[in-house]
DNA sequence: CGTCTCTTTGACAGCATTCAACGTGTGTGG
DNA sequence: CCACACACGTTGAATGCTGTCAAAGAGACG
């Protein structure tokens, strides 16, 4: 069975590429309300696109690393804000570009490939967040480190703990503290506080499931 | 009664549709790990998208009323299970029809559009359940369903509570210990157990801030 | 070497879950 | 028309987990 999304091309290049971009850590991308202009994808280095409370809390909505595409919006103003987690490079697609690029068939499912990512990434997040424990999130959380890590044992945290609460919907302590119990039970061995070692996969899956 | 073609004017018009469908209460749609062969659109009623857990347990991932699209898929396979949760009528929209609808750029457009509709939509609810307490939750989901509701001050639950807490990462006891709150405290009137009335809008925001 | 941020650990209070029981409504068959 | 069954909804009490407040340890960088 064909389906769109399987026709896409996923090793060609998105289009002519735009303006190349340079943040250090922390610096913001865009800020919501600002006009949706561009999308962005991820050359090095990790993006973080975040929502401010009104109560002064932090929440993050996603993680982006190379190759991935952000900035997608529904109308013409960005909704969530986007920030550099570790310094890193990025390449802009104007949107005035893109209308152009919709006369071109193949640059228009690669468009709608990167916007159907996007989805399953919201809804994996939605998963993680509604079901439960503290431990399961985790557990969760890393096996989806797991699968965008090069060596799917060995994980290299790019963002800080506190990045990884407001991901969870958890607080510092409870992510360290859970961190701390899964080391203990042997689920995981730290290399360092942002090098993780994953000793039972099968175990994680079966905390997160 | 409406014409069926009707509804389908505004969106992709052009395209073969498949059969109309209807389902009763509680019937599946599809289920996951069936073959994505096409998108739905509600003409009537009302469906849910669902996760299975291994432990048994339930996860709703999204609500779609008349005019939604949903099916959506990265692969060939559907990786949730749609279910009908009132009386409901669909239209099919076949991935075959798409691929050659693809050469139609307003059609293109618009089924760009749809998902990225899908995309704000799976953005808000990871904003509902990463953002701490029942009642914030409830208060959230309550203002989501006034914003689809033709009255926005008057709302008809099309599911039961046993979906709400699914969709919020709740559990029924909760979900109806948290509305009777909402009730002594003046924010909402019930009409019927499905039918509420919002007495105090600005303070539900508050309270989902 | 000192300062700052990040991370970890501890104690306690608060809130959601769990288990249990009791209302409520709806539809079916007698 | 009534009675019953069954699913849905509400309420109560106790446990357990996470948030909060507080403080100390560990790294990074000048």
């Amino acid at each position: 069975m064909r389906n769109i999304a399987q026709d896409l091309q996923p090793a060609m290049a998105l289009l002519a590429t735009g303006p190349v971009q340079h943040f250090a850590p922390n610096r913001p991308i865009y800020v919501a309300g600002d006009a949706a202009e561009a999308l962005h994808k991820v050359v090095s280095g990790m993006v973080r696109t975040v929502r401010f409370l009104h109560d002064g809390k932090r929440q993050i909505d996603a993680f982006y690393n190379s190759g991935d595409v952000f900035g997608f919006e529904r109308g013409a103003f960005h909704t969530l804000s986007a920030e550099a987690v570790s310094r890193c490079t990025l390449v802009a697609y104007r949107h005035k570009g893109l209308a152009v690029a919709m006369h071109n068939q193949e640059l228009t499912r690669q468009l709608y490939r990167h916007t159907l990512d996007g989805l399953a990434r919201a809804q994996a997040h939605v998963r993680l967040l509604a079901h439960g424990g503290a431990t399961a999130k985790l557990a969760g959380f890393l096996l989806e480190c797991s699968e965008r890590s090069a060596d799917g044992r060995l994980i290299t945290f790019g963002m800080a703990r506190h990045d990884i609460a407001d991901y969870l919907g958890l607080t510092v302590e409870t992510v360290s503290r859970t961190l701390t119990e899964l080391r203990k039970a042997s689920f995981i061995e730290f290399v360092s506080a942002r090098e993780v070692r994953l000793k039972n996969l099968p175990g994680l899956q079966v905390l997160n499931s």
